[in-house]
DNA sequence: CGAGCCATGGCAAGCGGTTGCCAAAACTTT
DNA sequence: AAAGTTTTGGCAACCGCTTGCCATGGCTCG
């Protein structure tokens, strides 16, 4: 079966040292730095190379370099569709850089994520974190020790992407107060996200700008099942139009209003983050302010490359942030009445 | 910034041992092998371990032993939100056994599967291949030098776990007899997937036992972008019910019916299969046969391990198969007029 | 009280590459 | 032709941890 593993059969460069008739060194040379060596010597390498299926052992090269080509992306909840973008974002960035992608779910939980960079620290080169959990003091701590870039998140001196919350969410009072509401209910998520303490923020204020007023309910938890609360709740404000932390969320109030009979945009207009998968064909198609979270994994990624590369330089391009806009669907509408 | 990453400052079992005046060996007994050292010096260096915040280096762990605690998973689109319950299915047990768990996207290519898998030989304990594009050979010859399992693929000896496509075909046969339909059509996905080839073969064996014409058009791309051109294809066939190679394409059938005005169930009943993150809240909602992905995940995960743990032996359970339910929705209907 | 065990801890040799340093060989340059 | 460069390849140390083997000393047992 598994034979061929753990020193069993796989070739080194001892091996194709002795085949080439050359010392290790030279090998290791001609294949990491071909110009150390003389241009025959390293085709000779090669082709024995080739002949033995001699393939580098990463493990052994990380060790004495510290550098893995390995990087890790933690992101709070595996089960968001959200991150399914940043997740391909930066899987795509990490290959081409020739990296691995390690990707680990954090559930939420700032001890995961703290005891997660604590046991993967040395065999990484850097970590994304997305929607970080963690305080400011702790992440600001642990990016003394690693290398650390954000998506979601900022925190000062650590690099970090997010996508435009205060404009997009301008962007949806606007839409809402031309459709004539005037009172917004904010549906919470996670008491611990930074994100959604923004987004209410920039809600309030964009709201207090057009004479709106606004309620904050929550929190809920962000998926489609927690929906179900969050509706009946915002129902029970008389808020003509409901704000959800998230289009998880947005999408289980759809849900729920339409169990309990109540028309969506004509009771009530709904508006969602993130323009997940699904947003599009739920019924009604979702409202929400879209980003690009493919592109944000992307360049996380980059900036902690950027950072690996020459280190203790801090990359050029240091808190990014993304534009957002709204893709305006159905589930919002004129106020009733 | 980074000064403590690469050699820079974090503590060694070599500086725990000075500090705890024991050699370096005692150190490492101590840590991994506690019963091998007094239980006085195992409490002392214990103390000045925790005291200096050392973490062992699994790195450096890994190179003598071959042994990594990292499992590597490969899936083939990780667009697909059918494998995001396969993931965090196989996130879940790998962290649960104390493994990390790198994630890769193969893109439906056979190479990119060999290669990833050559790189990452040394620097795993072993490999889960969902949804694998590699021919049985190809498949058969690397099983040989590495440990594998597989989801959603059966190949002679080498472990793996589907879901019941047999089973479950029939009862999508049958639901769609029991609705008067004669004729259906099936959209096929990608040419190599083994999974589609299995779901056709079912249909159409099942349809023949209930006197039900079938017919197999494609291959489109399984995603929602292509269910247009598999809608128009389905449309023009005059059957009056269509099997999609998977949910996404069937979502994308969907999209395509109510665009040129076809309405499903009325007009013609769609089914699909997986059971995917939006199949239940499409309009209408999606009749697609549910499978357990992320168990399946865990499974696969589970055998890994066995095979690793007792190596050359065999995992106990040796190809799973799940079962299947069909979750009856709204796209499948009775048969027009 | 001496022989034999066992518990305990240290030594040193790896694991598979990388790399600084040195020496030999091959060229240049005057 | 002598001296100075450059190219090329080898030696050996090292990355951090594990582990087989050995030495020591305390105990047990006869």
């Amino acid at each position: 079966m598994a034979e061929g593993r753990a020193g069993g059969g796989r070739p080194t460069i001892y091996h194709v040292a002795k085949e080439a008739g050359v010392s290790p060194s030279t090998v290791s040379r001609a294949m990491s730095n071909p110009g150390r060596v003389n241009a025959a010597t390293a085709a000779r390498v090669a082709e024995v190379a080739a002949r033995l299926g001699y393939r580098t052992n990463t493990l052994a090269r990380a060790l004495p370099s510290g550098r893995t080509d390995t990087l890790a992306l933690f992101v709070s909840d595996i089960t968001n569709p959200h991150f399914f973008g940043v997740i391909r974002g930066a899987e795509h960035q990490a290959r081409a850089a020739g990296c691995t992608l390690i990707v680990g779910d954090t559930e939420e939980s700032p001890e995961v994520e703290a005891r997660n960079i604590e046991r993967l620290g040395p065999s990484v080169d850097g970590f994304v974190i997305a929607a970080s959990r963690m305080s400011d003091e702790e992440i600001t701590k642990l990016s003394a020790g690693h290398r650390l870039t954000l998506i979601s998140r900022q925190v000062a001196d650590v690099p970090s992407v997010i996508v435009d919350h205060a404009e997009g969410t301008r962007q949806i009072v606007e839409h809402l107060a031309s459709l004539g509401h005037r009172s917004i209910v904010f549906l919470g998520g996670p008491p611990r996200s930074w994100l959604g303490a923004r987004r209410w923020k920039s809600l309030a204020a964009a709201a207090g700008r057009h004479g709106i007023s606004t309620r904050r309910i929550g929190p809920f938890p962000p998926t489609v099942a927690g929906g179900a609360a969050a509706a009946d709740a915002a129902l029970g404000t008389g808020a003509t139009a409901a704000v959800a932390h998230n289009d998880l969320l947005a999408i289980g109030v759809l849900r729920r209003c339409a169990e309990r009979g109540v028309a969506v945009p004509a009771d009530i207009s709904v508006v969602g983050y993130d323009d997940i998968f699904g947003a599009d064909f739920c019924s009604p198609p979702l409202t929400t302010l879209a980003g690009q979270f493919e592109e944000s994994g992307r360049t996380a990624v980059d900036m902690l490359l950027a950072m690996r590369d020459r280190d203790g330089i801090r990359p050029a391009r240091d808190m990014v942030v993304l534009p957002s806009h709204l893709a305006i669907r159905h589930s919002t509408g004129p106020t009733p009445r």
